[in-house]
DNA sequence: CTCCGTTACCCAAACGTTTGCGCCAAACGT
DNA sequence: ACGTTTGGCGCAAACGTTTGGGTAACGGAG
């Protein structure tokens, strides 16, 4: 089309506009090459990706799958992914799987149908099973979030992350903790729950089986395992919950106990989101680089893609420190709150009407 | 491939696999179905979409863009629209604009060059130029989130969700009222501010300009809008926050100046997020359906594509009454910590180590 | 026996690229 | 002046489908 107008082949065009930077050189004399860029971009000429997958075999599409997007830490993980793809011109598709093995299953299959280069995998079950499938089929791909046996993959350290947030506690002088550690098939609680234990190990305070609870990894999830734990045994003096959303919800249980973040029980989370920082009692929580974990995680399938061999990489964490485990800032807090009811400067107290 | 294996020409495998129940009478014969099904599942075929799409010009690829994919809202819907998607065969793009007109156009143009079937828009500006220029264009899409001029859309009934709102309110007995409105070209915010101010007009009481403010829609833009609210004139006796993470980021700043939500200020939010009812004040929240709406958003789409006209959708809201702005609700909550702390029936406190 | 309709296929073009090969002419070396 | 290189481009096949238009064989009706 743009070919004819210009009476030139089909070839050169194609040659002119898509030759990457070292090998154009053989293209066309640089009159032509103006002469084809200037058409194409006066007929908004868009490469037809179509076409040229099916010739090249190469689709620049790349394949995600996720637990749940609606969980905040999935989809900031898959944000990087996007930002990272975009970047370096691949598109990707993204998709639930609710962690359900026939969801996984069916959801590659889909992706794979689709003629994808690569996939990520955010969903990953410490049953590897599934994922050797994948990689005996010849599926170039890459872990993040999750780590699954020998599989390449980008993953906050957790187990440092589980350690950070014991050293916290044991800090504290807290002797007698509690775990909601998330669900039994995921690498990061695990890793983060078995960190965390390991240090308490060392402290010479082992956690007793029963101080450990699974659930899920949503607020209604954390809130049940919460329950759990305080349906048996004494109160904990903390309690150490493997992500943000449990926390919340861990948060939510022990409000209908009656009991007080920060001043009854200690409560510790993981990711540190954005709410951490807003709730009530500000939450304690671990950090760990959702967004650059995504981006590397691209890049490490780009790698793999380009037949280098992927290596697992372990991001830093970071403990953020908060009232919700820390007396002295709940100390703080409590303060403030004196001071705004006007308790302690003597100013009469804004008219509550509720 | 199928067809050399078999001695059958293509087109004859193409029409035996391909053909959708009304149109496959002129197939085949039912022996050569039987051989060229089993062949098929055998060798695992699998239809190439980039050759079919080529062919047919239909790429079966929806294009989504939202502001933030880490915004639970927008996640949720994005889940919903996947799903319907994914049953229709469909595969979906989506992409993050963070509400900024050259992303949005940019990103546009990047999923318009995937040549997806249609769009749909997450993050649509009350300024429609940009999406009457698509329009224009012949990209057939549709709206959900927010809406816009007169482009087809599934939304919430975002006014009568902020009618309910101020009902709520005014029953308690509120007067003086502020509202966190959000980013001021979001048909979302609008709509539940003015429906909001509408119900407090009608019952005498019109809210006075100072007592918007407007902000971003996450937590951090909640607490800078509350702020700028507590910084100027006396306190309301109620805030209305026009989406639960800007709610959570407004008891933040709340808790900051000493206030307790539910007792000394009330504080309804809108979507009701999972969180809502987890956090310390369980939150009162007008729930939009979310899911839902992506559902329906994607549904839309596919009556447009098949060259219907498409019409706008409200979809019905629901105030959920938590202790947020429920003095009862709230009551009941202190009555059940004093119980936790055994003030009430006698036993000791539970040993509280922070 | 002819004619027609049906069944069960095949044929070939087309979608828009990419890419190895080859051709022509001009430039170059001797 | 005559090979040889090389720059500039055309040729054509190929990627895997879809689809309108055949055609051959067959059966039955007239």
């Amino acid at each position: 089309m743009i070919a004819d107008q210009l009476g030139l082949h089909v070839s050169t065009v194609s040659r002119v506009l898509h030759a990457k930077p070292g090998e154009g050189l053989r293209a066309a004399s640089s009159p032509t090459v103006e002469r084809v860029r200037k058409l194409a971009d006066e007929l908004g000429y868009q490469r037809n990706p179509h076409a040229m997958s099916l010739r090249t075999q190469r689709s620049n599409l790349i394949g995600v799958l996720v637990p749940r997007l609606s969980d905040v830490v999935l989809a900031t993980i898959y944000e990087g992914i996007e930002e990272a793809a975009a970047a370096q011109g691949l598109s990707t598709f993204v998709t639930n799987t609710r962690d359900l093995p026939d969801v996984q299953r069916a959801r590659t299959e889909m992706v794979l149908g689709r003629r994808v280069d690569g996939m990520i995998f955010g969903d990953a079950h410490a049953d590897t099973g599934f994922l050797d499938e994948v990689a005996a089929r010849g599926v170039p791909f890459t872990l993040v979030n999750r780590r699954a046996g020998r599989h390449p993959a980008v993953v906050c350290d957790d187990r440092l992350g589980g350690r950070m947030a014991a050293e916290h506690l044991l800090g504290l002088g807290h002797e007698d903790v509690a775990i909601v550690a998330g669900e039994p098939y995921a690498s990061t609680g695990i890793d983060r729950t078995s960190g965390f234990v390991e240090r308490f190990r060392e402290a010479g305070l082992p956690i007793p089986e029963h101080r450990i609870v699974h659930s899920r990894f949503d607020a209604r999830g954390g809130h049940e395992g919460a329950e759990r734990l305080l349906a048996t045994g004494p109160l904990p003096s903390a309690i150490f919950v493997v992500n943000d959303f449990g926390a919340i919800g861990t948060i939510g249980a022990l409000r209908d106990h009656g009991l007080r973040v920060g001043a009854d029980i200690a409560v510790v989370g993981f990711n540190d989101t954005p709410l951490a920082a807003e709730l009530p009692v500000p939450l304690t929580s671990v950090r760990s680089p959702m967004h650059e974990m995504g981006r590397r995680g691209l890049h490490q399938l780009v790698r793999v893609l380009e037949g280098e061999q992927g290596e697992t990489e372990l991001l830093r964490p970071e403990l953020i420190i908060r009232a919700s485990s820390d007396p002295e800032l709940y100390a703080a807090l409590k303060l403030k709150r004196l001071a705004g009811l006007g308790i302690l400067d003597g100013t009469s107290p804004p008219p509550g009407r509720v």
